[in-house]
DNA sequence: AACTATTTATAAGA
DNA sequence: TTCTTATAAATAGTT
């Protein structure tokens, strides 16, 4: 573009071409910066040298994770959601588990037993029973105050010690 | 920059704004990919014009998403790790949920009673026993095969029809 | 890093 | 929006 038209095609000389990626960078990041300002935009730039060394603009309005979130928002796209998928469909699968333990504690409670086979209502019955039982056995033992958990074992065997 | 020189600062005519803007952002993008081509570069722009519209250049040998990993990684930095806590803190509380339903299922089935004090217990005595009623009186109802919902409401008001 | 001849970008106008 | 063109700005090659 000056003393000569050069072709656009890879430098191959690598000293020119870290000389020409420095003044060109320089050049680019100029640029954005007036357009930022005459148009009232937000520009984000990032790049990666051949060197790998990372060099990156921002308009001073903002921040690059703020952009590229809006970047995102506005157009519907979530770059990392796979990266986070095996964690939402953890949090989806719990979710779904909590609604049907609260489901089944309701049940318990002698709630939403619409949808109970007669079945499945005389196995909830004789879980039922069987757990007022326990707890009317349990009861015998409670008005002690303080009484250690381990007196409340003594009819079982030593599995606990 | 021709026919006479400007200030850098906003444009407040919006028509001219927005003229400019698609120029120089002609112009930027063009920049950019005569950058990746010579210097064998890695670019990446994302702009926000003022309207809300969002525009981006990549270089054509890689995508936003590979470029910006490559940023994160080169610089040691992960831009959306606060959400990624975010969603860890709800996973670690829906476990905590979870955990608590099934102690309290497992406690409606007669088991880890050991903590309950005797109030709570009495309490569970009667809602349990409650539960049991209940299920008594549904039972009465359910031997008729593919009895619909509405002829169990038969005693109550018309609320539901 | 500085210089400068030349190319390129673009502001204003049509 | 696109074209034109005078002029400003960028930059390739050189020092």
């Amino acid at each position: 573009m000056a003393r000569g038209k050069i072709q656009i095609k890879r430098i191959e000389n690598a000293t020119n071409r870290q000389v020409t990626f420095s003044k060109r960078r320089n050049g680019l990041f100029k640029k954005a910066q007036e357009l930022t300002v005459l148009c009232d935009a937000k520009v984000s730039i990032i790049m990666c040298s051949s060197t790998g060394k990372v060099q990156e603009y921002v308009s001073s309005s903002t921040t690059t994770k703020q952009l590229l979130d809006e970047y995102q928002r506005r157009l519907k796209i979530d770059l990392w959601s796979s990266q986070y998928e095996k964690m939402q469909k953890n949090l989806k699968n719990l979710k779904e588990v909590n609604i049907n333990l609260k489901k089944e504690i309701r049940q318990r409670l002698g709630e939403s037993l619409n949808d109970l086979s007669l079945k499945k209502l005389s196995d909830l019955e004789q879980d039922v029973d069987n757990c007022l039982r326990i707890i009317r056995e349990r009861k015998v033992f409670i008005p002690l105050p303080f009484l250690p958990a381990v007196v409340m074992c003594q009819t079982s065997n030593n599995y606990f010690y």
